[in-house]
DNA sequence: CTATAATATGAGCGATAGCTCACCTTATCT
DNA sequence: AGATAAGGTGAGCTATCGCTCATATTATAG
């Protein structure tokens, strides 16, 4: 009984030849949609560039997505490293500080690999399997509406989730479309223009007061 | 000399009938990306929903990204006619009441085909043709940017270019993920909680006296 | 050393994609 | 009515894609 013919038991990984596999097969995938963008990294030419054969990259992969949401995981654990450590820093801040660091941590960010970025933002179609991939927004989103929660004495809002809303979506696309688009506003000393300014947009609006004072 | 075999002429379009094949494939198009998503749109399959042949689809678009660039293009007339409407409105009302307006039409806009919209940002790749099809961003943006200098005197910012990447920006994408992502924020009078918090962030930064007074 | 499991290989299958071209059909003009 | 062009057709070509499977190689266990 219990057959297994080798076929669909793919997903294994234990041994130490086989992380390396895994490894060169992500990086190349990486590599392939910034030198070639999305539509030209089939698994053939992916296989290739690892200096792998298709076979392996179907014993570690189930499909092409699947590369794909690979790639993306890695680049999201690394922004959230850098999100993460801004907010422990932004903690102990006033508002307005901790705001200004938080935007600044976003614009570093994207920074990362704008490359890669803009190829995930811009090509990379959210259907099947990628379709979820933005998980990354959600803990941004919780990691802030306990900032908020832990500042609730300094700012003036009332519905913390609207207002997580406001402030994350904004951030996330005002230092995207910055990085993405427009890349004359980062040099020199114009990127602290835009720090200073999304740090005034949001710091007002989260600064002024409601308009029922209990 | 000069021979036209029929083949590479396509783009030609003149008589009645003509335009009728030219409207099927566009809607066809815009159809099969709503139920069918972006790579599911194949030629063949596009032709074959308008009730057409393949040949004539050739005869007009030159590659399959011009069908998707048409629908494109149809949707951000439909919008840019929302948006320009609420501009004109705008113009002769105070900030806040303004920007309320803009805000509203913003929502309103994206509302028009929320599902094609979806297709269009989440799965359509900015690639080839479709590389610069944000030329909305640009219409929006000079609007915008003329609105401000008409309402100086109601504005403390004093980098005109730079308040109007973060007006429209923030709006954009405020308005966008409301209507894509949190549907649930537009039910009812929940609506109008986002229109009043996105328009607080926006008239307050725009509000907010520049740090040097002449 | 041998057996067994883990890992790696790559020719090639079936499907489908984008697109061409030789040929009909309908309209317009004189 | 006949000529010429505009419009329309669809079988089918080539290319490539995602993916399988029979087989070979390497590591671990007894």
């Amino acid at each position: 009984m219990a057959r297994k013919p080798l076929t669909t038991p793919r997903k294994t990984a234990t041994q130490d030849r086989a992380r390396h596999t895994v490894d060169a097969l992500v990086e190349a995938t990486a590599r392939i949609l910034v030198r070639d963008g999305f539509d030209r990294a089939s698994t053939n030419r992916i296989a290739e560039e690892a200096g792998v054969s298709i076979g392996s990259l179907y014993q570690y992969f189930p499909c092409k997505e699947a590369l794909t949401a690979a790639v993306i995981e890695r680049h999201n654990q690394q922004l959230m490293a850098i999100v993460h450590g801004a907010f422990q820093q932004a903690e102990t801040e006033p508002v307005e500080t901790g705001i200004r660091l938080l935007v600044a941590a976003a614009i570093e960010a994207h920074r990362i690999a704008p490359a890669l970025h803009c190829v995930l933002a811009e090509q990379t179609p959210r259907s099947g399997v990628l379709a979820n991939v933005e998980l990354f927004q959600r803990s941004a989103y919780s990691l802030f509406q306990s900032y908020l929660e832990a500042h609730r004495d300094q700012v003036g809002v009332d519905d913390l989730d609207l207002a997580t809303f406001i402030c994350v979506t904004s951030i996330e696309a005002l230092t995207h479309t910055a990085v993405i688009h427009r890349s004359d506003m980062l040099s020199e000393g114009r990127a602290d223009e835009l720090v200073e300014e999304a740090t005034r947009l949001i710091a007002g609006y989260l600064k002024l007061p409601a308009r029922r004072a209990a």
